[in-house]
DNA sequence: CTTGGATGAGTGAGTGGTTGCTCATTTATT
DNA sequence: AATAAATGAGCAACCACTCACTCATCCAAG
């Protein structure tokens, strides 16, 4: 390797994709996101042989983010309920701080251009969430049901929540709202 | 009018619209659509001026068909319990029958190309579920938070339930989860 | 430590293909 | 006869991606 590549561009390669992308749909210009990035367009097929590789790796990204975000202050001893009260309140506050890439994962979750690999791949990058998750699903009402609910309905709870945080106009009607959103939460599994 | 456009067509191509791009997303070429329609791709053009219009009326038209699924055999008379399970069952069995559609309003949900206008007027499309949530909002846990909470946290359950009930296998599966999402709903408002 | 050849990252004008939309013309309805 | 819907070839704009070329970096020979 004469020359190697630099994480720095494909980074912020990236970032670029997330922002263009929040703002325009996938349908963005290869061009643009170039553009932004600072780089020349070529360089970005360099990174990513097709603008497909480069919105499946941008899936996978921006869901690792989230899940580090989480486990940062992860009550490992906790009780569940403190553990499932972390995973819920700072993905929102991680959410909250970058609403562009909400947008984004909002228009690449639908997508059809995200391969059934990719999704798995994301969800294989839950390390604790998944254990909080199973015991979970062991310990509450959602005992007779399939796997994976605990997970999409947490997930879909946490948008509804986000959607109305957004709106807030301070940060303690914010606080609030992850409350409230939380305790329908528990009350929802228990 | 010499010749009085042809609602049928209308229909067609919002329905030719709606499977292709459930199929291959927002970007489908609208001669795509207009071959699934079975009319030339000018005529579409006399329909909706530019693309972005069929895709806003497309998604009042999809709207308006799931209000309409829910009025049919409303309670008017119900419990409140009884009256937010007929929307809730209602809604997603309409769903269950027209999986495109719903890959198809997902996209549009969270596309840019749907006007704020557009929204508005979808809402105020329904006409008893409205009654019902302002109610779920006045005489349940809801009552603190903002309006149309009610209404973000039930399709967004909805949402999670149906996930799980395109993967059942049986009718039997299906309807038993149906009862449990509704079941966590009804907790989670309490 | 210097040097130069090998490698591959970086560039951006260029390309072939596709897109939303137009418009001259034909056809159906009043 | 008058009018407007229906048609589809055609068009300008735009797209993802290529490629001939430049240049930064690495490593081995001296």
């Amino acid at each position: 390797m004469a020359r190697p590549k630099s994480p720095e561009k494909r980074d912020a390669i990236l970032n670029a994709a997330a922002e263009e992308i929040a703002d325009a749909g996938l349908g963005v210009a290869t061009a643009r996101i170039a553009r932004r990035a600072g780089i020349a367009e070529g360089t970005l097929f360099t990174y990513f042989p097709t603008k497909d590789d480069l919105l499946n790796a941008l899936y996978l990204e921006l869901k690792k983010e989230g899940y580090l975000h989480i486990d940062q202050g992860f009550p490992l001893k906790g009780s569940l309920e403190q553990r499932t009260h972390h995973v819920w309140s700072s993905y929102i506050a991680w959410v909250i701080d970058s609403p562009a890439k909400r947008r984004t994962m909002a228009q690449l979750t639908v997508s059809e251009v995200i391969t059934a690999e990719t999704r798995a791949e994301a969800s294989a990058g839950r390390v604790e969430v998944e254990r909080m998750l199973s015991e979970l699903t062991e310990r509450t009402t959602l005992r007779n049901l399939p796997k994976g609910f605990a997970a999409v309905l947490m997930l879909s709870m946490q948008e509804a929540t986000l959607d109305f945080i957004s709106k807030a106009p301070t940060k303690a009607k914010k606080q609030q709202l992850i409350e409230a959103g939380f305790a329908a939460f528990w009350r929802a599994i228990r």
